[in-house]
DNA sequence: TTTACTGCAAAGGGTTTGCAACATG
DNA sequence: CATGTTGCAAACCCTTTGCAGTAAA
């Protein structure tokens, strides 16, 4: 199921062509910085990374490429929104370490045994409710290590 | 431990007086607004709840209920934040179904035992990466059941 | 050549803030 | 009285959008 992280690039533009979009060379560029990130990354950070993109088309694309299923947004109070590959992309389920303190974010799994039991609970719900289910997010909050020292 | 719904405002004075904050008539309006209420609000509905709050004084007044943890605000891709009781206050553990077209959010539970599963899970990581944890989201994203009929 | 994409600059809009009047202890 | 609160209006700033030029099918 995991996909290799050499197709990424691959399943982006099958993605983007299922939704009638081209895998431009920016856009390449752009999902190239998402796979050389080890954690979700503000507009700014990727920017930083690539100095090449303009932001308005970053994040005209980061749309594009949300609509299509190859990124994932993350909101938080923090003041950017941050952006990471999507799982079907990335292949790696996981969930969020958010400091509330400086808005950083890291990643971590769960045990598959946790994990299962968790999605079958969230199935159940959904289908009580009446509710499409297309994915869970089960993030900690908290204070990551340099900010729980600094103060 | 769960608090009952009447001496949610108690609670409010004295977790505000530990930060030095006054409960005054405002503050507690605005709570009541959300002791009444049975799922998180935007400012506008709030607002709508009771005209007599100003829009500046309600979200100043949110940020200082919530650094005193009176209120909880949940961010999502919507356009606007919303806020909840802080689960301190309504003695209420829940999670929520964030519906992705709509931004609207209801409230569900889960079986103890998978709740404390994963609250074990949660402890554990956060020990291993020296992250100090106050809470968890784990929230359900997809589409309500209007949204999932209206397409 | 037709349609999508890019980048600049400007607009949008939820949230925050300055400040003067007010209430509270 | 001294200090915290309120409300109006203006400022902020992340994000989105208009538009003219450019690249891709």
């Amino acid at each position: 199921m995991p996909t290799a992280g050499g197709d990424a690039h691959s399943q982006a533009e099958e993605r983007l062509a299922a939704v009638d979009a081209r895998y431009t060379s920016k856009r390449k560029a752009l999902v190239e910085v998402f796979i050389r990130s080890k954690r979700p990354m503000t507009l700014p950070e990727v920017i930083a990374a690539n100095a090449s993109l303009a932001q308005s088309s970053v994040y005209r694309n980061l749309a594009t490429l949300e609509a299509a299923g190859v990124i994932h947004r993350i909101v938080t109070s923090d003041d950017h929104a941050r952006f990471e590959l999507a799982e079907a992309i990335s292949g790696h389920h996981h969930h969020h370490l958010i400091c509330s303190m400086c808005g950083s974010i890291e990643d971590f799994t769960l045990h598959p045994r946790v994990e299962s039991a968790v999605a079958r609970e969230f199935a159940g719900v959904a289908e009580r409710r009446g509710f499409t289910t297309n994915a869970h997010q089960m993030d900690l909050i908290g204070r990551c290590a340099e900010c729980a020292t600094a103060e």
